[in-house]
DNA sequence: GTCGACCTTCAAGTCGGCTGGAAGTCAAGG
DNA sequence: CCTTGACTTCCAGCCGACTTGAAGGTCGAC
């Protein structure tokens, strides 16, 4: 039986965000022993599963509905999740290349305004999404471990 | 001379947007009429290279720095944010596609339990960002036209 | 002279994924 | 008994890019 702290220890995992998860539904609730959380060694696993789910693009909710539903088999419920963000994921490979491919041809531009600029022309990137590359998508590290 | 409305109907930014992007210095303060912005048609156009540049990943400070410091000739302050930004992006593309990898393999999954299922197994993804695929990467569509 | 369309400012709310602090509980050790 | 330390709950705040709402100003048309 392990405490929160040592779970928070082992997985790398704060326990603020533990019982966070806790109170989205994405980890189960623990038994408690005069009021304090008790988890048994699964808890680990569990949250290697949803380090590297979350890795893959899901949001916690989504996640919860993953590792929440236990009627269905493992498989089944990873497929449908998987297929369901695999264009997402290829729509974002796709616009990211985009974005590349404006970026090199950015890095050589020599106009003198932004007016002379054909970089900014309407089409520009048109059917793109804005790409979070900054903040969200590259300047974390770390995970469970 | 466009009034905050005919700018948002032209250019397709809402007017709170206009206001915001002023107050970030994201767009210069324009003239006004009885306490009202009037616009020149440059606005079009600089609103155009937000929206680009926008989708290229930057932020809206990177943006206000690269639109609003007139010192330096537009290419060298294009070039520099785009080398800036250009390992940026292609870290992103590995790492969405060792995410797309991971999700074909989890669609061809049969693991009846999550502890059987080696796509959980700690190295999975482990030096990979979080890709933020969901809410500010892939639902929103549009932008200025 | 008042209606409606349009504009103004300022403050607060939204989303997701946490993080941090305040204030209280509890068991073990000196 | 008292301290220490780890736990508890609840709630505020953070990031970025906006959006929304309240309360009011300005204009032309009828």
């Amino acid at each position: 039986m392990l405490t929160i702290g040592e779970v928070a220890r082992r997985s790398g995992v704060k326990a603020s965000t533990l019982r966070y998860y806790e109170s989205l539904g994405v980890l189960p609730e623990p038994e408690r022993v005069a009021g304090q959380r008790r988890y048994t060694a699964e808890v680990l696993r569990r949250l290697a599963v949803v380090d590297v789910v979350q890795r893959a693009g899901f949001s916690l909710e989504e996640i919860r509905d993953l590792v929440s539903a236990a009627d269905e088999p493992a498989s089944r419920r990873v497929r449908a999740l998987a297929d369901h963000k695999l264009p997402q994921i290829e729509a974002l490979i796709d616009r990211a290349q985009a974005v590349h491919r404006w970026l090199q041809a950015a890095s050589a531009c020599e106009c003198e305004t932004f007016d002379a600029c054909s970089l900014f022309d309407d089409r520009a990137l048109r059917d793109d999404e804005r790409l979070p590359v900054g903040r969200s998508a590259l300047l974390r590290t770390g995970g469970s471990g």
